[in-house]
DNA sequence: TTGCTTGCAAAGGATTTGCAACATG
DNA sequence: CATGTTGCAAATCCTTTGCAAGCAA
């Protein structure tokens, strides 16, 4: 099984590009982090080794991620983009709380299967799709009630 | 069964907020059109009839379309939202063609109760959802194939 | 008259891009 | 060395906001 690293290489190789310090500082912290991050967090956390670093480049390595098959988008709707790692991590759909944010990554099989015959019930072929699930976690229910 | 524009009024009044010629306007624009809308396309469609008007007021009156509980707000994901009709129209997700753009809009009442289970299992009370299906529709898998 | 509304232009926030200096293979 | 690559700042894109003039009630 290849690393997310030989991956990333693999891919720079393949296109003819090239691998640079903070092309790899950049994949570093990304993969280090569990959950789901913003380019901002993420130059965030690249700045403090590297002070020098660009937002820009941020942005374009997180693109490279994206491209290189080891990092998803997820949107929750709130103007800021989010990336996760998918390399060795089953597809799922996100749950989020409403009152605090907090997010848990859900699947159901049976869901999936449906949203496929749903589609070819219109003679679409399923690509992709994106379900997310908007509620009040339990925490935040309790707070709400006083 | 209220009107639309008595629903709109309605809720100015509540809100007192004034019922002025743009604002009427563009909600008529907007009730006119069957398929969802963008901001910039209402703004077209209404500067024909008063080029004086500003985009700024498009969106201030899509904003109070949508609180009054007329519209819906859809976003496929590409940076612009979209705004449908959800008065007297039943919920439903979308099916998204990655080829031609065309959208259908689908409803499947077991993935509903399953993404309710699913948001229960975690203890979190599911107020909302979206989920797009994103695939190739017929015509386009016959383009394609030449 | 009161204070909500408007159009305009400027501001916003996230992300992208042009560019000249700078590295990689 | 030939090209990619970088950081910077400026540019984009969609959307929101401040403001002074203009209206609805």
């Amino acid at each position: 099984m290849k690393s997310e690293r030989e991956i990333f290489d693999n891919y720079l190789i393949k296109k003819n590009l090239r691998e640079t310090p903070q092309r790899v500082m950049i994949l570093d912290a990304f993969l280090k982090r569990e959950e789901h991050i913003t380019a901002e967090q993420l130059y965030d956390i690249v700045k403090k080794r590297d002070p020098s670093i660009g937002q820009a480049t941020v942005y374009r390595v997180l693109r490279l991620i994206v491209e290189a098959g080891l990092a998803l988008e997820v949107d929750f709707g709130d103007g800021v983009m989010r990336y996760e790692h998918c390399y060795n991590h089953p597809h799922h759909d996100h749950l989020v709380c409403k009152g605090c944010g907090k997010t848990v990554e859900v699947m159901d099989s049976v869901i999936e299967e449906l949203q496929k015959r749903v589609a070819e019930s219109f003679d679409f072929e399923l690509m992709d799709h994106e379900m997310y699930l908007y509620g009040n976690c339990g925490d935040c229910r309790k707070k709400s009630r006083g």
